[in-house]
DNA sequence: ATTGAGACCTGTCGGC
DNA sequence: TGCCGACAGGTCTCAA
């Protein structure tokens, strides 16, 4: 479940039971996950108190008392659980098939870190050095950081397409493959124009770039409300796993088509979506 | 320097 | 029912 969205969602789960409370017992049940754990993992944690849980991109970021940062990436398939007080449900030695990692607070909460594909990342940095980590990461989406202009020039000269580039991190943190192609419908914009065609020859937005600009900020806040309200079950979205469907922008008589680009899904509409 | 393909893993689902 | 391939919301590495 994992873009922007999504990962926010899990930092609302986590930030109640994590800020203020100190890891009392760590427990790592394998050695890596998509990448090895890093070295003494569970000492540099105990005992720490965690200051803030907070979020960049699909990146997770618990701020430590020892001035370290806990960096947490979900993959593709990672998620927490929470028991309030002693694993009411789910405790430290009644692990699942994949609870990979249980962190045990002084909240008395017991967070388990859940991941078959183990696409998911766990690392230790100094908070420091954090700006170097992630420095490769684009601006957030819904900050003013991102607008027509940094997306224009973010994409200015590419030869990919401009699906592809609303999944390169480095131009815009957190989209993933559902809300490019999300985006990209309410935009108007066809995924497979190529990303240049979003900036004029000296860089500087075209009409193209303010409108997709616009829809990925709309499409994410609506997608943050809806988690929040959680009064929706999987909800679906307009173009993502909808191919055959009739196109709902309104009055457009078109059908949703899957392709393939990049090695991912693409759904569209080539009616509306020019 | 970019770009696309392949790799990393396990689970699920549809077709035969 | 059982097997098999295709596919899954992410990124990294590598060859062109």
């Amino acid at each position: 479940m994992p873009e922007l969205p999504e990962v926010d969602a899990v930092r609302r789960q986590l930030a109640p039971v994590m800020r203020g409370a100190r890891f009392d017992r760590v427990l790592v049940r394998r050695k890596d996950l998509r990448r090895p754990f890093p070295k003494h993992f569970s000492d540099r944690l105990k005992g720490r108190t965690v200051r803030n849980v907070t979020r960049r991109g699909k990146y997770l970021l618990a701020d430590l008392s020892s001035d370290e940062t806990l960096l947490m990436h979900l993959g593709m398939s990672g998620s927490f659980a929470v028991a309030r007080r002693h694993g009411s449900s789910r405790s430290s030695n009644s692990a699942g098939p994949h609870d990979h990692v249980v962190f045990g607070m002084s909240s008395g909460a017991t967070i388990t870190y859940n991941d078959p594909r183990r696409f998911g990342v766990m690392d230790l940095v100094p908070t420091r050095s954090l700006d170097h980590h992630l420095s490769r990461i684009g601006p957030e989406p819904l900050s003013s950081e991102f607008n027509a202009a940094s997306l224009a020039k973010a994409c200015a000269g590419r030869r990919t397409s401009l699906k592809a580039a609303l999944l390169d991190q480095r131009v815009v943190a957190g989209l993933g493959n559902i809300y490019a192609s999300e985006a990209l419908h309410l935009a108007r914009l066809s995924p497979r124009r190529p990303a240049s065609t979003l900036a004029t020859p000296s860089g500087e937005p075209r009409e193209s770039a303010r409108r997709l600009a616009a829809a990925i900020k709309t499409v994410l806040r609506r997608a943050i409300e809806r988690s929040t309200a959680r009064a929706y079950r999987t909800s679906r979205f307009r173009v993502y796993d909808r191919a055959e469907e009739g196109c709902q922008t309104p009055r457009c008589p078109g059908t949703i088509r899957r392709i393939t680009q990049a090695g991912r899904s693409t759904f569209y509409c080539p009616v509306c979506q020019k």
